[in-house]
DNA sequence: GCAACTAGTTTCAAAATGAAATCAGATGGA
DNA sequence: TCCATCTGATTTCATTTTGAAACTAGTTGC
């Protein structure tokens, strides 16, 4: 599974690893909502991806290293997928692509908010996430996978995603 | 010629605009490269795009308000493309893709000078660049594709590309 | 008048995508 | 023990996208 390397251009690269429709998303889930197994991923998508499409990517970023597989002792078939660090480090890109989308794609207030207290928060809170993500994936992927574990800036955002949804979900009512 | 709208998050809708093989480097090209015809384009692509992508990625970045068209007075056939403020927008989405592509993956050395420049510059330098961008793009168009209005951060990584280049390949021979 | 250049379009084969059905092993409850 | 359900996928097949090459139609400069 090699990249194609039609040049040696850092954005070209770049798009020839994460380019596709998918790729990025399933980091995006992984990262944020924490969705560590196979179903998880699958299920929970927002955007419905197909199993055959996750199956081949998520075998992609294996070979290429962005992510990693190892067995769920809860569960013998179970399997955990974790981020590697190059795929921790995308933490300011995610930040920088959802800060353009704000501001010039037609989002939803509900799937923005992440995207809004990432920016306002900045590189310190950057890497304060990246280091929780760190011990939710690399230090303790187990435990990480099954709550034990968890990370202080996920619970923020998670919670202001929550709190969203549960006030625009009181309008339309 | 609509976006998807799989789900409002603002990744996945940064990725149904931008997350194909061509479009980001399209936009690359006319923004660093400062390629504002289709042959400039065509043929000085690193990658090697296509005649038929390039004419269906470029009317697709117009019609979604990316890049703007307009008649070049020195030739009644070409038409200049450029930059729109949306755009524009992405010189700090490039940067970071570059400062992360350039740590994890085979980048060369020639191609990724300019990736870290613009890293080392910061917001300060991207800010200056955005400004230009407007200048070159919005401001004086056929100035911009004439070279009659310059930039000096873009020549400043232009340079620094070239002197890499010429250093590299001395090493060769 | 003609070679070279302009911005594309056409054609067609190959590859990627996506929806749906299917699979085989593991688990948990009756 | 039986069976429904859950696990991470794979298979099948129609549709869509991609990409290379040839081609078009008009423009320009010599």
């Amino acid at each position: 599974m090699d990249i194609e390397l039609r040049s040696g251009c850092p954005i070209n690269l770049t798009m020839e690893v994460m380019g596709d429709r998918w790729s990025l998303i399933i980091i995006r889930d992984i990262m944020f909502g924490n969705r560590r197994h196979f179903r998880e991923l699958l299920t929970h998508s927002e955007e419905g991806i197909a199993s055959n499409i996750l199956a081949a990517r998520l075998k992609r970023l294996l070979s290429l290293g962005f992510i990693s597989k190892r067995d769920d002792p809860s569960h013998s078939q179970k399997a955990i997928y974790s981020l590697t660090e190059p795929a921790i480090q995308l933490v300011p890109v995610f930040a920088m692509i959802g800060a353009w989308g704000r501001r010039h794609l037609p989002v939803s207030e509900e799937l923005s908010i992440r995207a809004e207290l990432l920016e306002e928060g900045g590189p310190p809170l950057w890497d304060e996430f990246m280091e929780d993500l760190r011990q939710i994936h690399i230090v303790d992927p187990i435990g990480g996978a099954n709550g034990t574990c968890t990370s202080a800036v996920l619970a923020k955002l998670t919670a202001a995603f929550l709190e969203v949804r549960a006030r625009s979900s009181s309008q339309v009512s």
